[in-house]
RNA sequence: GCCCCCGUCGUCUAACGGCUAGGACGCGGCCCUUUCAAGGCCGAAACACGAGUUCGAUUCUCGUCGGGGGCACCA
């Protein structure tokens, strides 16, 4: 961490392994990585760490990379042969780097800092069930680094399969500088020589990415909590390969409501849900930056570009934060509140083609949903809180029909407004207001007793926009026959 | 079992030895108001516990307890 050497340009990168959706967790993870590269004028890249060849998934690149997309996040670099198919830049994918990795394998086995294992998955599964009845730590034994080359010999005229371990160090201790949590120390001896190329001839994790970590020249490898004790080990491999090694930063755990990690079991995790029940990208940005980070005076919402900006990894908190979809919630609300209409009536699309409301047969949808803007929490709720808009015929909702309509004298009171707004001009909001108030008055009646119908009347609900305003937004002929419907059905 | 991390209102957090421990979500009340929201005002609500260090600890140290993560030829 005291390190004096110029600072590198700031690269970052995010990489998945495509054997799911993006979800919280990641999404928050790649929210840092972007925020820290773009407010430093750095790069962001993108690697999808596809070695796992029987959980990795087409599908699931094509849901990461449409979450990150989705969510408002761009990546720098790839390989120039995607450009094409993944516009506008692709993603590196590590299968297709193997020739890479087989170099620098061969570096370390050439230089005695690897050697092969012929230890089957059996054997092994026999050692750790061994290691753990005689309670003992289940670290691999390091059988094959003794081998001499006559027994190496035999087993490979034997046609053996094998793998590559690592030379972990006996003794000692591997510090992990963090830039969150400060220094932190494993023992050496603690390690195992892990396994860095695998019998079905690739890398491991560990060995791919710290390869790729160096040569794509990462700066600052942030990642997940899940990820620091992977991280000595890491070093080691860096050390013996000659090379410097990036800054780290380890991202506290994001809980679900139980305080375990979140998952499945707490409901909506996958990125692409959250986008499907109707939050806006920018607010999900705004609510994951504050999981794990603050400004010291605690702001909550941010504007364009205010997190780029403002973001910095001293920022970063370094206990676990839980997941509340509430306050995501209040969050969507809140920027739905400050998108202009044509805007948000953009982004709600997909809603009203799932609602089926035929928007044609009504006011301009822009007046509609702008008279309810402070409402809606979610996209999907603007197309129901219209919908009253657009019907043939309004459906009356239990309340609006018990608790109002059919109360009595409510029947004069609408035949009467009937008969008032006829031939009522101009049918705009203020002269409205006036008329229905005299109306008021010359019958002697309160207000309430007067307007509470006439919305029922006229948009089935209790609750709504402001009344007069939504009476000019529909207008005259819709207000009369709807106010005539309504006093019909209470006579029947 | 072993290793590592973490511990301020229910939740997200501010505080970097000294203030009535601040803000936000949520919750309660009041105001505004034709309804529902939005908005305004007010309120309840936290330093896990125990030892030290210090004139003084939420803050530093140690221990206890509690929570989480990791111990694969998965990433």
């Amino acid at each position: 961490m005291t390190d004096n050497s110029p600072t590198p340009k700031v690269r970052t990168r995010f990489a998945p392994s495509p054997t799911g959706f993006l979800h919280i967790g990641g999404a928050r993870t790649t929210l840092f990585n972007w925020l820290f590269a773009r407010h430093h004028k750095g790069d962001f890249v993108l690697r999808i760490e596809d070695t796992d060849e029987v959980r990795s998934t087409e599908d699931s690149v094509t849901a990461i990379l449409d979450s990150i997309r989705w969510m408002g996040m761009d990546w720098d670099e790839g390989p120039s042969d995607l450009t094409q198919s993944r516009g506008p830049y692709g993603p590196y994918f590590q299968m297709q780097r193997l020739e890479i990795y087989r170099k620098y394998l061969d570096q370390l086995l050439k230089e005695g800092k690897a050697y092969r294992c012929y230890c089957s998955k059996e054997e092994l599964d026999a050692m750790r069930r061994l290691a753990q009845l005689e309670k003992r730590p289940p670290r691999y034994d390091g059988r094959c680094r003794r081998l001499t080359d006559k027994q190496r010999g035999e087993l490979e005229t034997a046609g053996k399969k094998f793998s590559v371990r690592f030379k972990m160090p006996a003794d000692g201790a591997t510090m992990v500088p963090d830039l969150i949590r400060g220094a932190v120390s494993f023992e050496n001896k603690l390690q195992q020589d892990l396994v860095i190329w695998k019998t079905s001839d690739g890398p491991t994790y560990n060995f791919a990415c710290v390869v790729d970590d160096h040569l794509m020249e990462i700066s600052h490898v942030i990642r997940g909590d899940e990820h620091l004790s992977n991280t000595p080990s890491q070093i080691q491999i860096y050390e013996a390969l000659g090379w410097s090694l990036p800054r780290f930063a380890h991202l506290s755990m994001i809980m679900g409501p139980d305080g375990t990690k979140l998952s499945k079991r707490h409901g909506a995790t996958s990125v692409l849900e959250y986008r499907d029940q109707g939050f806006l990208p920018a607010a999900l940005r705004n609510y994951l930056a504050l999981l794990g980070w603050s400004t010291s005076d605690s702001q909550q919402i941010f504007e364009e570009d205010e997190l780029i900006s403002k973001f910095d990894l001293a920022g970063c908190q370094k206990n676990p934060a839980t997941f509340d979809p509430v306050k995501l919630t209040w969050m969507n609300s809140e920027y739905i509140r400050k998108t202009p209409v044509p805007e948000l009536l953009e982004m709600a699309k997909p809603f009203f083609a799932a609602a089926k409301v035929d928007t044609a047969k009504g006011p301009a949808l822009e007046k509609a949903t702008a008279l309810e803007r402070e409402k809606y929490k979610l996209l999907s709720e603007i197309p129901g809180l219209v919908s009253f808009f657009y019907q043939d015929k309004v459906e009356f909702s239990q309340k609006a029909m018990d608790k109002v309509l059919r109360q009595p004298g409510v029947k004069d009171v609408l035949n009467g407004l009937r008969d008032d707004l006829r031939g009522f001009e101009p049918f705009t909001e203020k002269p409205l207001e006036d008329r229905i108030r005299k109306f008021c008055a010359d019958k002697g009646l309160k207000t309430g007793q007067v307007f509470h119908p006439l919305r029922a009347a006229v948009s089935g609900r209790t609750d709504g926009p402001s009344l007069f305003a939504m009476l000019e937004i529909m207008g005259r002929e819709k207000v009369v026959s709807r106010i005539e419907s309504a006093a019909a059905l209470l006579s029947a």
